[in-house]
DNA sequence: ATGGTTGGAGCCCAA
């Protein structure tokens, strides 16, 4: 089974390349975030019209994440618990269910947290709070689990073409690492780095100076994998390639294989 | 190089 996570940067205005990219990649099941749209109004017959199915957690502007799998899901859930004032539409999960049998992936994009001295940075961490208790309950089934996502959150100094000129960003303080470490620590993986040694492979590069043409990247989307899920990884792959096309999103996708 | 670009909204915000 190959499971995919994408941050599209706006399902509408990315369309035909993200349609493009399901078409020579085959998923089973990807994982979408920053939809940007309203669940009502999220093109879901143009992912049908491909045999998929669409599960989606959308609101007005920004946000949003969606599942889209050629499997059924089933046991879908809207917004991450914890905190019931929280409108912005970051999390869902679902079931897929298949002969070969099920696994729950999630669909992730957690906070930004820029600029770090307002109250974005405390959300973030407060948010990824939320995440951390969250998957305790979930290991606990001991399913194959897949939380794939826009972590928005860069591991290592080996993930980042420049560590001192990140140094103050939310994406690589080390509250911020803290935060993915203690998910690791649950038990999890990072599915990339369990099937590729090398430093220095991102998947985002930001629209602004010629990153992506510098190679000026960071690895922020990331697979972590159950204990179960780990036990059947076979390869995690990010498509690179997709960055310099027309109208790209500023992420790429990165899949994973599972043997079920 | 304290710059630069993109998307969605609506005369700036978030990334």
């Amino acid at each position: 089974m190959k499971i995919a996570t994408f941050n599209v940067n706006s399902v509408k205005a990315r369309l035909d390349n993200v349609l493009a990219w399901f078409k020579e990649a085959a998923p089973d099941v990807v994982c979408l975030q920053e939809i940007k749209c309203e669940t009502q109004s999220f093109p879901r017959e143009a992912f049908e019209a491909l045999g998929y199915n669409c599960a989606i957690h959308g609101q007005k502007t920004y946000n949003g994440v969606a599942l889209i799998s050629k499997h059924k899901i089933e046991d879908i859930r809207e917004g991450l618990p914890g905190d019931k004032s929280d409108e912005q539409a970051r999390y869902i999960e679902g079931v897929i269910a298949t002969k070969k049998g099920a696994v729950r992936v999630a669909s992730i994009y957690a906070p930004n947290g820029n600029p770090p001295e307002t109250e974005k940075y405390p959300y973030k961490l407060k948010w990824m709070d939320r995440l951390i208790a969250h998957t305790k309950t979930l290991l606990v089934d001991e399913e194959l689990l897949v939380l794939g996502g826009d972590y928005n959150i860069i591991p290592t100094a080996d993930d980042v073409y420049d560590p001192k000129a990140w140094a103050g960003d939310a994406l690589f303080k080390l509250e911020s690492r803290q935060k993915l470490r203690r998910m690791l620590n649950l038990g999890l993986t990072d599915a990339f780095r369990a099937c590729n040694a090398k430093p220095h492979q991102y998947t985002f590069w930001d629209y602004q100076a010629g990153a992506w043409q510098k190679d000026h990247g960071i690895r922020i989307d990331h697979l972590l994998l159950s204990p179960q899920a780990a036990d059947r990884l076979k390869t995690c792959v990010i498509d690179q390639k997709v960055r310099g096309r027309e109208k790209p999103s500023d992420h790429v996708p990165i899949w994973c294989e599972l043997k079920l």
